[in-house]
DNA sequence: CCCCGTTGTCGAAGCGCTTCGACGCTCATC
DNA sequence: GATGAGCGTCGAAGCGCTTCGACAACGGGG
């Protein structure tokens, strides 16, 4: 199994035919005789040749490799990221595409390396900030690529999410259906808000329109990690808000404590208080109760990040914003 | 900024001298006199130059990638998956290697594609089960690599990990230190030790050997991460078990149910009961009280698994298994 | 029956880089 | 003053693949 590879050379000398006919089998680009083409296909496979990724890339000027360049910053829930991820590998893998891993320690640097040197044919940005430092260098670059989340500027860009201002909207028409009117919206750490980071605002942003919308009351407030200001955060809210009996949580991490904290304070829920959080549904199924949620659809915003690109990659126009319709599953949180 | 990308060649020219010369100023692997080595280097900077990364793996037979493969199985925390991610991503990037994200979905098949199209120069694993069927495609691979985790059989391969007994039997002895006679370990769901996923296993043993040590009297007890199963194991411990004084928590998912129930039984941490976690530090530290705990430490282990994987390439020989050495970092929970 | 368009195949020219051998220097050595 | 050992540089030969143009072979239409 080890030794030196088999290369294309050996696998046409093996069916009889030239190098160039079995790249033809293999790219389909030329038509080629059902005969050939079974004699070489079986070669192929008696010899066990994989083409070599390298000499590959340089002949077609097409590495056949994504980069999918990750942030990891502070209040971003990692799960969330992880799935975004492994969508988005496995979205590329069916395009035949591999995914190189950047992060953001080399910044921008590592974005124009992996472009310039001809690693990667296309980017897939996860978590970009509403003032992203990475944007500009998008712009100027040969390579196309698609942001997952919207920068404030999105021209000459394209950019895929979840619609959060309607996941906003959408808890808050949930819990007016149900007859909630004051409630509140607990959110993401406020260092989250401060930077910028698109979805927390724009979720915020449809929270307190649809408050306005329907003739509710509603505070949204930022809400640290940990059990401890979580708990500080709901006591704060449930003295001040008497009549409260509608949250809206969205803040992966916090989602757990918020429970703990409500059941510390004596709140049952759903019937003292209801809950309806924004969060992957691994996260609302496996809490006490299970929650009433708005999946973030990681899988599906991947999927189509990647479809995005390789329509770029093949030279067809595609949409500037793309954003996923939210939808709403009812558990027992309301 | 677009446009064609720069060759040597172009570079060659701009600074006077040969193709060749610039390669090996670039690399380094002949003697360049310092002048000559000026010019290029100036060259190479005002033209923008990035050696195409094909060519480049074409020419030398080293695509200067490294794969990492993420299996993401249940029962897996994904957080400290993702330190590990990005501890290979960045050290990788120091040797100047990039990074290449597998996933399971492929199984074995993507492994053997990336190693065979010379994509990938060596591989780094993650999650190893004690009998994964990936393990035997490695020994057959020309390309090294270098596990994290331990499989049952380590003949032929390089493994690092945290040495999870250690860690067992330092959370058993801090307890014992303390004075507790009777104690339990909270593990993994279920199914990661059916699976014989060697960390939850070798924990557990740990734990086990070191409770006889010690003349205490402990039980080992899996645990699923909702909140219910969590407050379930807890209230059936307590009510087995009233003398119980001392808890070790290793399920990352669920250190924060286990404090939520115990609050929820009326025991105090520490007071009460003393608690214990192997889990990364920021769990640890976010929680209420904040943990005594055994880090995980991703970042090291990501790193060493690099480092290994680089002395491989180079042709020096490493261990077979690599264990670092746990610490435990006391804080308000025992 | 000739011409031409198709179809299937081949040979060769790169793609941009690394690396090997060669070669002209300069210096120290005898 | 000839000899040899570096040192620094160059030219050229690939690395394994894609793709372009060429060209037989074959039919169908005039």
């Amino acid at each position: 199994m080890s030794g030196r590879a088999v290369t294309i050379a050996e696998v046409a000398r093996h069916a009889g035919v030239a190098v160039s006919t079995v790249s033809y089998v293999l790219s389909g680009k030329r038509a080629i005789s059902a005969d050939t083409r079974r004699r070489v296909l079986d070669s192929v496979r008696t010899l066990g040749y994989h083409p070599n990724a390298g000499a590959r890339a340089l002949a077609s000027r097409r590495a056949n490799v994504i980069a999918l360049v990750l942030p990891l910053r502070a209040g971003m829930h990692v799960p969330v990221l992880m799935q975004f991820a492994t969508s988005v590998v496995t979205a590329a893998r069916r395009y035949d595409h591999d995914v190189l891993l950047l992060t953001a320690d080399e910044g921008p640097d590592g974005i124009r390396r992996a472009a310039a040197s001809a690693l990667v044919d296309g980017l897939v940005l996860m978590d970009v900030e509403l003032h992203d430092t990475r944007v500009p260098l998008l712009r100027q670059l040969a390579e196309p690529s698609v942001l997952i989340g919207f920068p404030a500027d999105t021209t000459g860009l394209t950019c895929v999410d979840l619609d959060f201002a309607r996941a906003g909207a959408l808890c808050v028409q949930h819990l007016a259906e149900r007859g909630h009117r004051e409630i509140a919206l607990l959110g993401a750490p406020g260092v989250v808000y401060d930077r910028g980071t698109g979805f927390a605002r724009r979720t915020r942003e449809g929270f307190t329109e649809a408050v306005a919308e329907y003739g509710l009351t509603g505070v949204a407030l930022p809400c640290e990690e940990t059990f401890d200001e979580v708990a500080r955060t709901v006591a704060e809210l449930l003295e001040r808000r008497p009549g409260l009996t509608g949250l809206v949580v969205h803040n992966e991490a916090a989602t757990g404590h918020v429970l703990g904290a409500l059941r510390q304070y004596g709140r049952r829920v759903p019937e003292d208080v209801a809950v309806v959080a924004i969060c992957p549904d691994d996260i609302a199924e496996r809490s006490s109760p299970p929650l009433t949620s708005v999946l973030v659809p990681a899988e599906d915003v991947g999927r189509e990040a990647v479809r995005l690109l390789m329509d770029k990659l093949e030279g067809r126009t595609v949409p500037d914003g793309t954003l996923l319709t939210p939808r709403l599953t009812i558990r027992d949180s309301t």
